[in-house]
DNA sequence: GATCGATGTCGCCGCTCGGCGACATTTGAC
DNA sequence: GTCAAATGTCGCCGAGCGGCGACATCGATC
């Protein structure tokens, strides 16, 4: 309005809000892919760094640097974020399946399982979205979380199937009751550690803390596996 | 006011309510001691049924049948309700101590382990206060939380204590981490069983799910103690 | 019977939430 | 240039929250 030349490449456009005080937001100019991108990676670190707790359309909204009404025209509503970014989950799988196998041969079950327990302990460990998906998932039972849960149990499953290759687990034992325990096993004890910085009495902070609790791990594997 | 004789042994007092509509407030009549007990019970049936999503202090006072300025009064806020919660929950400890070991011997550290780990599972599927605090534990890190954390696990801990004995661990076994993840598996299958109905794949509803469960977990103790 | 502390009740405050209608601005097709 | 659709913005609504001040009622004591 206040301007009739020049109004084309202006360097700095209108801000409303202090442009240098604030970190990433990344001025779009009516780009409905770029802000459906940023609403929905702001949906993803928000979760990841707040957890669920404060998750909902206000504060989506905020972080993404736009009107709350846009969340509801593009994804319409909270619902449709989870949905996408469940949908967004099933790249997981990808990422974290390594080329080779470190330098290891893998040749028997318990080979297998050990490593794959260790890899999905640092995975976890290094995934705050995922971690406060799996603290929701035990806390909540909504429709948002089992979509969510749904996602993320086929990414895993996904995951295992991929790197299980062609080997079985020995006759005898209770496969898939073992690795659910596994499973839940290290859930536990990452979501312990990132909450409270222990667990059950075991502390889980320095690096050398997690040296012993891969230790047993991997014992607690060999264990049932040999 | 609007009576000027037979003012006392009035047989209905004045119920801002319709007595015969709620189910249990049971009236009180200026007793303080009953109705600190009446909050703190809606407290831990409040947290137990709903979780920790909805506990606050407007939830609490519904669900005791009182005015929230009472909550305040009497301990302080909600921080202060919190704290008489974790101090109920030492006597967690007594009433799981049984008598006896079921009729069976304790000869080794397996044995304890094993008979341990599925007391305590028992233990956890039937109290969903227990269940509402550890959920609570993993998803936020908050003062509160912090508190009831510590009187859990020092619970917890005495319990373990006092059901030891004098057995000893094996040697060259880290005792201390592996129980760890034993009991972290235990946390994480019961509340995903109790939050979805079954863990990393594994159904989690019937009887026989959960002997399959049980099958495992003994399978595992039984691998790192013998 | 008057008094006063203990106990219980009421209603307000400021805030955030989810949800949405109404409006402003820009873009692109014609 | 025109105009409609796409995109972005503003502000309202009803509800619930935690917190608390002010008031009502009861009971024991003198």
């Amino acid at each position: 309005m206040k301007s009739e030349s020049l109004m084309l490449n202006d360097p700095m456009p209108l801000t409303p809000i202090a442009s240098a005080s604030q970190a990433e937001p990344e001025k779009r100019v009516r780009d409905r892919g770029a802000t459906e991108k940023a609403i929905l990676n702001a949906a993803k670190a928000l979760l990841a760094e707040e957890g669920f707790q404060n998750f909902g359309i206000n504060a989506v909204a905020r972080k993404a640097g736009c009107d709350k009404q846009l969340i509801y025209r593009y994804y319409g509503g909270l619902n449709g974020l989870v949905d996408a970014i469940g949908a967004d989950l099933g790249t997981w799988v990808k990422d974290r399946i390594p080329e080779d196998t470190g330098g290891m041969f893998l040749l028997t079950y318990g080979d297998l399982m050990e490593r794959l327990s260790l890899l999905f302990l640092q995975a976890l460990r290094d995934d705050p979205l995922m971690r406060r998906i799996v603290a929701w998932e035990v806390s909540e039972n909504t429709e948002q979380v089992r979509r969510l849960s749904d996602a993320r149990s086929k990414a895993l499953a996904t995951w295992l199937e991929r790197m299980r290759g062609s080997l079985t687990p020995p006759k005898g034992v209770d496969a898939v009751a073992v690795n659910a325990i596994l499973i839940a096993a290290i859930q536990h004890i990452v979501l312990s550690a990132s909450a409270g910085g222990q667990c059950a009495g075991l502390a889980l902070k320095a690096s050398k803390d997690w040296e012993k609790a891969e230790q047993a791990l991997k014992r607690i594997v060999r264990g049932v596996y040999g």
